[in-house]
DNA sequence: CTGAAAGCGCTAACAG
DNA sequence: CTGTTAGCGCTTTCAG
């Protein structure tokens, strides 16, 4: 006697839910819902049938199973650096709407700066494979995305930061040009000398390569970088209130300071003020990335600005190119394109 | 166009490649590492050697074919109104640790207020199902919710809306006494009697409670809503832009307005200042929750301060009583606390 | 044109 | 204490 397992009385309907009310088999329902990549014709009744029988009963088929077969999930999950910096937001937005358009879901997740989380998410992202990754790593070494990346095989793109694997794609490599070009211009255009830059604490990106810019530019310009010049703190507002209040203490600060990210110029000009200095008058300030409250803030941010929208699209379609196979190959290199706007946070010398 | 398939040789191994290392069986390996659920004891070799293979090996254990099985994800699903909204992040950051701390896997989403991409999230975890669902739907009907909770089954906590379901536990409700005891602070505090509201357009959360309260408060305090006082736009900083600008076309504006979030207060306040006029000195701006933004502003940003960090920790516990079947039954109401934090923009009469 | 059947990797009875 | 077995819901051969 054959003991049959009684499946719980869920009332989410199967595939063989709908078979069976279409009075047809179950792969013949599987065929007629992926007909795009069935070759197999199907007479126009039978289709019909099942289509009425999907539609009577809201079936929707579980990705879930789909996945275990086919070893594809039809998602991509997105680390960004750190919710609260608004550089990621249209990129977000943009990653959304163009895998939505493709029907990929899209799982977001918050590393924060923070190792642990950057962490789980690559262990979240081995255990529960996607199809594609776009991160903003900033605390991982390169061995860990050395390890995720040989054990999963999962197209990876890295956007704004510095990851070097031989099959990671990487959109960035704004940092040393336009910071050099934004130092260049302290210097030329607005007659700055005394400079100071508030980048990354540690080896973290984007940390090296602004300071590298910066470094560069004030060589080219034959002036010398003081001591003290050079902060090295969190990427955030705090970090930025840190920079500025270490430069007040300084007994000669600098003229201007560029600041790595926007949040930081901001946390420093609001320490600024807060001693009594005025910005510009006392202190120029510079910022990297346009982001909402660098309009907010008074006097309004002089910064570096890429189209981040366009950053968010490249980065999937240069994902899907590697998930649809288009491309293989070694990883590829996507410079942005950025300019600077110039607010009110700068004065001329 | 053809899709190719080719499975990569994958060096990803299966608890099968585990157990054949280790020279037992597959299904002692699910038993050693489900130890907690399996109530078998196990010799403490086998243990070992299993121990020792997973490590060989590095294997990871695939949740997918875990969760076709169990019918559980070990992962939740977040989606926040608008990712540019800071309103969200800490709660997003409260989520991700504690849903972490049990081990849970956190899916974010953002709605961005807009109707498609709430609906695709409804979509994606009925095609995705996942243990517990965090929302704050903006533009979702009842019915939309209705058909979504009776096919899912997933419990649901919905945090800062109006969501009305028998089954959905719901965070909020500060709204309407909030508001009142603001306006009623502007007018017995502060000395005002002309006060604006901008609020939501159309029946969107958290419009009417917000709405109500300034009613009430003004009712009570015997003074009358002048025609233009309520702005209905949209919840964002182009909404605060489009609401002052209506209220400074009015012959006699009023002398404080209350925005419904603080970001449209903000754009409301840069607008009044593009025009020439001094916040508070001509009108008084108050906004509702305590973002960054709203210390970046000059002046800085009076307000109603809810805990966030809070309300995202209060969130997932309750979704998680629910998961772990020790809550049932009808939804819950949870009231945040709030209070008033006055800061600048808001000048007494 | 359609059905039967073999798994994807895992858990959970059921049998030793 | 451990192995065998039956699926979870789906896709994809292989046979008609």
């Amino acid at each position: 006697m054959v003991r049959r397992k009684t499946r719980q009385p869920s009332n989410i309907p199967t595939m063989h839910d709908v078979a069976k009310l279409a009075g047809v088999s179950q792969s013949t329902v599987s065929r007629v819902l992926n007909e795009t990549t069935s070759p197999v014709p199907i007479s126009d009744d039978t289709k019909q049938r099942i289509l009425d029988a999907v539609e009577q009963l809201g079936y929707q088929p579980n990705m879930i199973a789909r996945s275990l077969r086919t070893q594809r999930t039809q998602m991509i999950a997105v680390m960004i650096g750190d919710i609260s910096n608004a550089f990621y937001h249209p990129i977000v937005r943009a990653v959304q709407d163009v895998a939505g358009s493709r029907d990929y879901d899209v799982l977001i997740s918050n590393g924060d700066h923070v190792y642990e989380n950057e962490l789980r998410f690559l262990q979240m992202v081995l255990r529960r494979p996607v199809d594609g990754v776009i991160m903003a790593p900033h605390r991982l070494t390169s061995e860990d995305l050395e390890r995720f990346i040989k054990r999963s095989h999962i197209p990876v793109v890295a956007v704004g930061a510095q990851v070097e694997h031989p099959m990671v794609d990487v959109i960035g490599g704004t940092s040393e040009p336009a910071t050099y070009e934004a130092i260049s211009w302290l210097i030329k255009e607005k007659g700055h000398r005394r400079i100071g830059i508030m980048g990354v604490a540690g080896d973290m990106p984007p940390g090296p390569p602004r300071l590298r810019g910066y470094e560069r530019a004030m060589a080219d310009a034959g002036l010398t970088i003081e001591e003290g010049f050079v902060q090295k703190v969190e990427f955030t507002w705090e970090g930025g209130e840190h920079a500025m209040a270490a430069y007040l203490q300084q007994p000669n600060p600098p003229t201007a300071v560029f600041a790595s990210n926007s949040l930081m110029a901001i946390g420093a000009i609001k320490v600024a003020q807060k001693q009594g200095l005025d910005v510009p008058g006392d202190i120029s300030m510079m910022g990297f990335d346009d982001i909402p409250e660098a309009t907010i803030v008074n006097p309004a941010l002089t910064i570096v600005a890429r189209d981040l929208s366009a950053i968010g699209r490249q980065a999937v379609e240069i994902l899907f190119e590697r998930m649809d196979g288009d491309v293989t190959g070694p990883g590829r290199f996507f410079q942005s394109e950025w300019r600077i706007v110039e607010r009110n946070s700068v004065r001329s010398i």
